[in-house]
DNA sequence: AGGAAATATGAATAAATTATGAAGATTATG
DNA sequence: CATAATCTTCATAATTTATTCATATTTCCT
């Protein structure tokens, strides 16, 4: 079964680019914008882990966390506008699991939530190899390989192959891969794909100048040809 | 078989993570919450070892171990909170084989648990010989060889170095790494890994400064090279 | 075919990450 | 209790990657 992941911030597109990542990784997500929505999400959809923002109005962080933890012990990752002691200190009493400053990337927060999914002995959600056509990209073990050969990519050319892969066919805007790469990073230029793109297909394809696995959809962006 | 082991304590969180340490080690786990449960599940499951918190509410460990060594003589692993000469002399008159203070690392837990199987005959759930390329690593006898040569290395670059081994060719995050060095690694801070990682390719690379066996992984972590 | 728009590419610069040496803190040990 | 060993933190050097930019090439449309 998924497992459920709470996300409590009220930066609506923070929302949704966390959701967008998490969904990608076979995770359920809900989603709450306030303590008080938070408070009823998680008596709803008691959820396996709790991504939570510190600073919110009508109830804070700090204030869900002590009536949240009389009911359940769910584990809770904090979102913080900057690493403040106090942050931390307060955080670790309440009992928060980890947590992570904005702006973060959403590699970043994947990894937590992996490791503090594993440290409460929660399992992973589902496998986390992707494969199409020649290529086989393992998330859990992070490696890519090109038929037998194993291919050395850089963390953007990871992920982006990744987001490439998991939906083959489709074609992704500039600005959804850059979402990926960048997650609430201000936002950057778009063009910077392109750069991405011709590295790794230098590094996937045979003859990167008329590229097999990636393909230019012009006018929209990239995918990944499926088989 | 896989050896059982019966794991009491009422937080539930620290009973996951318990439960993932050892079955990381090859070990079944139950568990229970409170000592009327922990005699049921003992009768069931008939465990080779008992991890007992003292501390519990409705029957708390003290309790839990008179009526249990009525019926049979599984070993036990007390847990304590902090360390009281009472609870020591107690636990050990009422035939405890071993005590923990918490907070305790996952090094510590797991070498407790094969001491004391080892000491009552039980024997070990697997393998403990690590071997990749030209290294070998056994955690039974606590040893390393690089070819034939013997090679000195502290706890924590043991560890560290066993668990990249235990999976070579996967990369391992610092969060990851510092979860096994540390049980927790919420308070550390993942440069930490780096240095050990210095240490480490100092004791066993030819080259430190063009390492063979361990691998940077940039912007992941690190990753023991597959043969 | 011609021109506008989009993409590809190489190179320079900026940014981020890792490696390292050494100091300070902590833990083990006699 | 003192000493040694180990671990952690910190500052900064070295390395790698990301981004930007200028320009070449390709695609699309009439």
């Amino acid at each position: 079964m998924a497992k459920t992941i709470l996300v409590v911030d009220d930066e609506t597109r923070l929302v949704s680019v966390v959701e967008a990542y998490l969904e990608q990784e076979g995770y359920k997500v809900v989603k709450a914008s306030n303590g008080r929505e938070a408070l009823f999400a998680a008596r709803q959809e008691k959820p396996d882990l709790i991504i939570l923002d510190i600073m919110m109005p009508e109830m804070d962080g700090y204030e869900f966390m002590r009536l949240h933890r009389k009911e359940r012990e769910t584990p809770i990752i904090l979102l913080t506008a900057k690493v403040e002691d106090d942050d931390k200190v307060i955080g670790l009493e309440l009992g928060a699991d980890d947590y992570l400053t904005k702006p973060f990337r959403p590699r970043e927060l994947i990894a937590r939530v992996r490791a503090v999914l594993r440290r409460t002995g929660i399992a992973e959600p589902r496998a986390q190899v992707l494969r199409e056509g020649n290529i086989t990209l393992d998330r859990e073990s992070h490696f890519v390989k090109v038929g037998e050969d194993f291919v050395d990519l850089t963390p953007s050319e990871f992920d982006l192959l990744a987001a490439l892969l998991s939906s083959p066919g489709r074609a992704f805007s500039r600005l959804d891969l850059l979402d990926r790469l960048q997650g609430t990073a201000f936002e950057g230029y778009e063009r910077t794909i392109d750069v991405h793109v011709k590295n790794l297909r230098a590094k996937i394809e045979q003859d990167p100048r008329n590229p097999h696995y990636i393909e230019t959809v012009y006018g929209v962006g990239y995918r990944f040809r499926r088989e």
